[in-house]
DNA sequence: CGCACATTTTGAATCGATTCATGAAGGGGT
DNA sequence: ACCCCTTCATGAATCGATTCAAAATGTGCG
């Protein structure tokens, strides 16, 4: 009950609220003794400073919220990784939030944020109808960074990878292996990653002359890859490679074609986006598209500080970096 | 930088501020007319809350903190996410805060924690010392509820696992395919889970007269399980299965055989421990002890909302899940 | 008209830390 | 003794939302 604060530890250690304040602050102005005596309250009565009055007064907060959309792919954690320890170093405090690929969740986390006063955002949007709330939010003087979206036309900082040569990178790798018929498993297309990856993918499948099959899937992971699969069966005409969106998608595909007892590559080659940790642990480990990840974040963050540092006369800057494709078992058949 | 408070909301609306307040929190008791003159004075001018001033006033925040071993788990994403929709839909806020199983940043969580005055928390606490930090929170009225950890003595409530149940189940099953000698991978053994499930399988190994050799890991990811097949494949009397003390180890572990040409599970059975997603859809799917992941998110939650709402008079409740034995392939092998 | 009562609105007090102009105390130099 | 500096400490003002007793306004009825 008793929240002690900073009056109460004042009265005990006899001075004045103010003191207290830059034993906290700026003990180097402080005198020693008295210094010491005001620890002493400090510890005495547990006294723990209290975050919302030091915020109100600062009119910000130290906390820098990277927004993902789905905390429990690998990859996205990975970035997470690489942005913490800059963030962590220049006194910010990380808070992760998760808009599971949906535009209202990731609403209602905007909204809570603003209100907070975030020192700054680190977000993937889901799609481009988030493009007015952050633009709202970027009025407001948060600044923000998006991750893993080429920023285009927006006026902020980015760092991205170039999906759609990714997309490139594994359609090529599949035409190489002498596949003529390719499926593209992934969705929802409003994800702009998503619908990159696939423009790069057709590129090549019309410059090489090859079929393409598309398979929307609703969301990244486990169940859409299976799902797909389930599709892809039904089909007469059926493709002898899928191209997964990311590595859950790919996962979930070489699950369910194993448990249809198709082989993989013999019968279907696959090959996922991101390459996390798992990928190569999979039951046939998994051919993949590699991105940097925890570059990813490290340089958002890199980004994020130099914006919040140079103030009114910052201009944006937008980092892509190139994909790497990465060949393993799920493609080694050639056809 | 013209950061909109409330004052200017109400001159714009040509009311008081107690009015504009009312608005935003009992629009009930504003009249219709006021309500939209004031609602349309907040649209025009982009008003948003700030919620320090809020919180400040409440002496609470909507916050509550998650404190995991590990957001790069599975397992702990999925207890997350089982606990995100209570706490979600009793209008609070979730963050999720990574100790990386070291007791330092656990503690640099905790402190920045009591300083947001944080509504509630779930922890897993990385060791044995954590616990006066723990009581610390306690001791300032922040209730918690310990997750995936036996409460024992520690007067608070929990959800847990019954972990030396699921390592004599690990045990017994290995035990039943025929081994005689079995590895334990998995540490550090101040993890208190991980002692537990060590427990369990050492009882069952006594039991039966099974030769046990403890591999003690720095950590419990990809890395650790690979460094411990390394070792274990300079044994002249190598172990004829493994029980990795989560997925991820035994993941890393699985790889590592692979790579040297080990035959899983003719040469070397692997058993892991939370069933992940991942494990189904592994090199070969991996044996592993369920957890009740999103049940044990959800009622940890319930348990804190219980605690809150209750107040002074709540009493502690203690709920322990029972593990289960998943057998896939990779300890399929009959010796 | 006047009184009782319901409905709205008001605005000052409050939460707790930070800031900064002001003042007090002590030291040195002449 | 006097003045100038430096070093420390002070406490009132401030940030912005919420609360609540009190005031204002309106309604109905005798």
């Amino acid at each position: 009950m008793t929240t002690t604060s900073m009056k109460d530890v004042a009265r005990a250690a006899g001075v004045s609220v103010g003191t207290v304040s830059n034993v906290l602050n700026r003990p180097e102005a402080v005198a020693e003794e008295t210094r010491t005596r005001v620890q002493a309250a400090i510890a005495e009565l547990g006294y723990v400073r209290n975050d919302s009055a030091r915020q109100l007064r600062a009119g910000r907060s130290r906390t820098v919220a990277v927004v993902v959309l789905d905390v429990a792919n690998p990859f996205f954690t990975d970035v997470v990784r690489g942005a913490e320890p800059l963030i962590e170093s220049a006194g910010g405090v990380v808070t992760v939030c998760d808009s599971g690929e949906d535009v209202r969740r990731e609403r209602r986390h905007l909204e809570i944020l603003e209100e907070q006063r975030v020192l700054g955002l680190l977000i993937t949007p889901v799609d481009d109808t988030s493009a007015s709330w952050i633009e709202r939010l970027s009025g407001h003087d948060i600044p923000l960074v998006l991750v893993d979206r080429g920023a285009g036309r927006h006026p902020h900082c980015s760092v991205a990878v170039d999906d759609v040569h990714g997309g490139r990178l594994a359609a090529r790798h599949l035409a190489d292996r002498g596949h003529a018929r390719i499926a593209f498993v992934g969705g929802p297309v409003s994800i702009p990653q998503i619908a990159d990856r696939l423009a790069g993918c057709r590129e090549v499948c019309e410059e090489r002359g090859l079929a393409l099959e598309v398979f929307t899937t609703a969301g990244l992971n486990f169940a859409a890859g299976r799902e797909a699969v389930e599709q892809m069966l039904g089909l007469e005409q059926r493709p002898t490679a899928m191209f997964c969106a990311n590595d859950l998608v790919a996962l979930g595909a070489l699950q369910a074609l194993t448990m249809h007892g198709v082989k993989v590559p013999q019968e279907c080659a696959i090959i996922g986006y991101d390459d996390i940790d798992f990928a190569a642990a999979a039951a046939v480990p998994l051919s993949s598209i590699r991105q940097p990840r925890s570059q990813l974040g490290r340089t958002a963050a890199q980004l994020l500080f130099d914006e919040i540092g140079e103030g009114a006369g910052h201009t944006h800057r937008n980092v892509v970096f190139q994909p790497e494709l990465i060949a393993r078992a799920s493609t080694a058949q050639e056809l």
